[in-house]
DNA sequence: ACAGATGATTATTG
DNA sequence: CAATAATCATCTGT
């Protein structure tokens, strides 16, 4: 080090009072050039400024050293402290608060609720089956997809635990090094422990800030699966035949007011060994597309209603297969007739079975036939078409009126007019 | 590959 | 909360 300086040095020697030989040494070969002027120049700098910080360490060092000798030293440094926890005091009274964060209130929520972020395997593989089997009914067959869901869920588990406890773990470190940290330095300048405590507050709100992300990003992976394997929509089977069958044959003998009770849906799903909800799904299906195009639905309905009239009785209207199924016109009769001229004309039957009736299996038997000689009447198109068309026939009719909701209620629907008298007479008035 | 059928979900309403 | 209407995502027949 010291063999080197000689090189360094500039020739005028600037405040190198501790070596004043040296630049003579310097002078002989060297300053020639411009250009090994000014790297003597740099270098000169650079030289000071080691010397300096040298200088000044040693500096400091032997004050600081005098400072902590001097006698008044404690008492300053008492003074210092105070001054300084006063000023924290009214920084912190402040700045305080700290809410609980919403929006990582709600990831946690959510991590617990898909057993990621709760206990080990066994309950959180029940949560998360808990959790699938409350969005949808699912009931039988997906234990081997639930698997395949279990496995990845506990994969993601896995990785959010080891990096939650990696962030944990770092969190622990930096902490405990901030602390031990000011504390030496609380020993040379005035650091109060209202201090050190909101330093670890910032420190736990960076890593928690980290930690939410992770969170987030696991919310995000759960989601994701979930959608992959639990949305039924993606893996959805068709109901076998008998099941449609069944539901099909329930729909077509209940046409009027095709909304199955509780019960009704039980039996049904038990038949068709689906679950309540599937049964309320194809039956919230069926009488939105039904309603939407009777036309397509004509030849199933003929069909349903057909077999049943046979089944339950045979009043057997003459002829009501006779017909080709798929008529032109039939369309637009049955329309008309599904939905307001059916609710009008079976409306007396209704009432009579809903008021006068205790018993339910007579009314619904009732209730069946009638549904099914409807669709007989519709088929042939005889006479019911005059009373039909005079009543209040029109496109919007259905629209207007909505269709079945309103079907079952008792009393006038259509019109303020009379009731069961007279039909038709002041319309064209 | 495509259109239509179909079961499920979502948003809205009363 | 159940019904409806719209929509999604898949299944199915061609």
């Amino acid at each position: 080090m010291m063999d080197e300086q000689p090189r360094l040095m500039h020739s005028h020697g600037v405040g190198m009072a501790g070596h004043p030989g040296l630049a003579q040494h310097m002078q002989d070969g060297t300053a020639g050039t411009d250009g090994e002027g000014r790297k003597q120049d740099i270098g000169d700098i650079l030289q000071q400024i080691m010397t300096i910080t040298d200088q000044s360490l040693d500096e400091a060092q032997a004050r600081k050293h005098a400072l902590n000798c001097h006698r008044m030293k404690p008492a300053l440094f008492n003074v210092l402290c105070e001054i300084k926890e006063k000023t924290v005091l009214s920084i912190r009274g402040a700045q305080e608060e700290e809410p609980p964060d919403p929006q990582l209130m709600r990831l946690d929520n959510m991590l617990l609720a898909e057993g990621v972020a709760g206990p080990e395997k066994g309950g959180g593989s029940a949560a998360a089956a808990a959790a699938a089997a409350a969005t949808g009914g699912i009931g039988a067959d997906n234990s081997a997809e639930h698997s395949d869901y279990r496995a990845k869920l506990s994969q993601i588990r896995q990785i959010y635990h080891t990096e939650l406890e990696k962030y944990e773990q770092a969190c622990n470190e930096f902490t405990t090094h901030v602390m031990n940290l000011l504390r030496e330095q609380s020993r040379t300048r005035p650091i109060s422990p209202k201090e050190i405590e909101r330093m670890v507050s910032i420190i736990h709100r960076k890593f928690s800030s980290i930690q939410m992300q992770l969170k987030q990003s696991t919310c995000e992976a759960v989601m994701i699966l979930r959608s992959r394997f639990l949305d039924a929509r993606r893996k959805r089977r068709n109901f076998n035949k008998q099941a449609t069958e069944i539901l099909n044959e329930y729909f077509y003998s209940h046409l009027s007011n095709p909304y199955p009770s509780e019960e009704a849906k039980e039996e049904l799903a038990k038949k068709c060994s689906i679950t309540v909800s599937q049964v309320s799904n194809w039956f919230g299906n069926k009488r939105i597309r039904y309603k939407k195009n009777i036309g397509k639905f004509q030849e199933e309905a003929n069909m349903y209603a057909a077999r049943t009239a046979v089944s339950a009785t045979s009043v057997s209207a003459h002829g009501s297969q006779a017909n080709s199924p798929s008529t032109p016109n039939s369309a637009g009769s049955a329309g008309s007739f599904n939905m307001s001229n059916s609710g009008d004309l079976f409306m007396s039957v209704q009432s009579l079975n809903g008021d006068s009736y205790q018993g339910g299996q007579v009314g619904a038997n009732i209730q069946s036939q009638v549904d099914t000689l409807r669709h007989v009447i519709s088929q042939t198109g005889g006479y019911s078409d005059s009373l039909a068309a005079s009543q209040m026939y029109s496109p919007q009719g259905i629209n207007t009126n909505g269709g079945w909701q309103d079907a079952p209620t008792p009393s006038s629907v259509t019109s303020p007019t009379e009731g069961p008298g007279s039909v038709h007479s002041d319309t064209s008035n």
